[in-house]
Parts: C-alpha cells; structure tokens; sequence
DNA sequence: TATAGGATTTAC
DNA sequence: TAAATCCTATAG
C-alpha cells in the first residue's frame, strides 16, 4: 500500500507538549483511520479543545485517575476514547509529559473527498459526528497515533486561528468554563457551532459571551 | 446496589 | 424541548 500523497504521520513526541499548545497546532492535519471494513477515511481538523490537567476542572482527569481515563495519565500521542450520553464515542489525543493526564478534543473536521462513513455518516461537523464518519470508537481507547489504524499527518495551517471558550462545560465553573481553550479555523464551514463574524479579524462564537458585556448570573 | 448526570445529536 | 442510552462517579 503506497502513501504516497500525505507526509508521514507525526511522530509521538509531537505530542509531548502542553494541550493547550498543541490544540490549535492540529487545525489543518489530517486525520486518518483504518475502518473495521477496511476502508480507509480521513479528514481535516478544524476544531480542537484543549483539557489541560487535573487542576482544569472541565477534564476528567480533574476527577483523579480510574479506569476510564488512566490512559490520559500515560504516555502523549495516544487516543483517548469515550463515551458521552450513552450515545457518541469522543475523540482525544492526549498530550504533554507523562502523568500530566492533558488531552485534546477534536471537535470538527472536513471529510477527504471520498470520506464517507459506514452508514448515512457523512458530516465531520461536531465531536460525535466525525467517530461515526471515520468508524472510531473504543476499540482504539490507547492506540498510538504513529502508525495504522490511527495517524494523524501535517496538514495545511489555516490563515488564522480564533480561539473561543469550549462548548458543554458550563459545570465547571466560570475560571474554566470561560477559559479560550476551544481553537478555530474561522474560515471553515465545517464547525460544531457557527462563528459570526464581527469584523475584519474580529470574531466571537455563538454561546460565547462577550467580555464587553455583563456576565449573566 | 441505587441514582444522577454527562466534552452530544436528533427528532418531535 | 426532550428523548436516546450507558458508563462513571458518588451516595447509601
């Protein structure tokens, strides 16, 4: 099998740095997974949300270690797979050195041409819809992002990158839940929430609140 | 053992 | 606006 037509996947110590560093590092790659059916799909990342430790209470790691998130406590450039709402398998890649249990959601990307998932799957735009687009679930919980099934390969950067409170973590308080840890490209059409544009390079997110405003209590 | 709630999506 | 649906964390 020839790969010829995408770089090499990034190796794992690309990873190795903070979440928050990284995140918006990934806009631009592209993602690649080996479906059960053998089908390869990808696409390009669009959305990320950096979880930055156990002291960020919006992580799980915040929680301490268990079962389900030991993997975040491991070694940078493994995938992180769970399950919310009984329903959506999430996708993380844990990041920074080890035990310092950091991960970064991807959020969106933009399916390959010819990028389809197994069922009616075919839209990127949200953290639940592109598992079910590329076929990725826990069976991946703890696989290496450096080699099939799972890779993630450089990418075009996007021309900016607009970075925003992360979506759904209101129940962390306001110090985490309002911190610009969600990272953008403005110029994709392909976000899990759409981006009104306020003016030349000035952005603010649906859902986000304005600082020139009050906070509602 | 029982119960509440979640890094979401979809349908009514 | 609520249901779908199941795993994790916490309480008893």
């Amino acid at each position: 099998m020839s790969d010829i037509g995408s770089p090499p996947a990034y190796p794992l110590d690309f990873y190795a740095r903070p979440a928050e560093v990284v995140a918006p590092s990934l806009l631009g790659a592209t993602l690649r997974v080996v479906g059960r059916d053998g089908v390869v799909r990808s696409g390009r990342i669009v959305e990320t949300e950096a979880y930055v430790g156990p002291h960020d209470l919006a992580c799980h790691a915040a929680k301490g270690r268990t079962r389900r998130t030991e993997v975040m406590f491991g070694r940078a450039g493994h995938a992180y797979v769970y399950l919310v709402y009984g329903l959506h398998e999430l996708f993380n890649v844990v990041t920074g050195a080890d035990g310092e249990a950091q991960a970064v959601l991807v959020r969106a990307l933009e399916p390959a041409p010819g990028t389809r998932g197994l069922g009616d799957a075919g839209r990127g735009d949200g953290p639940g819809r592109l598992t079910r687009l590329l076929d990725i679930d826990r069976r991946l919980l703890g696989a290496p992002l450096d080699r099939p099934p799972l890779t993630l390969h450089p990418g075009r950067p996007p021309p900016r990158v607009v970075a925003t409170p992360r979506v759904g973590v209101d129940y962390a308080g306001r110090e985490w839940a309002d911190a610009p840890l969600r990272f953008v490209d403005p110029d994709s059409a392909q976000l899990s929430l759409s981006l009104a544009r306020l003016g030349p390079g000035g952005y603010s997110s649906r859902g986000v609140r304005d600082p020139s405003r009050t906070p509602a209590t």
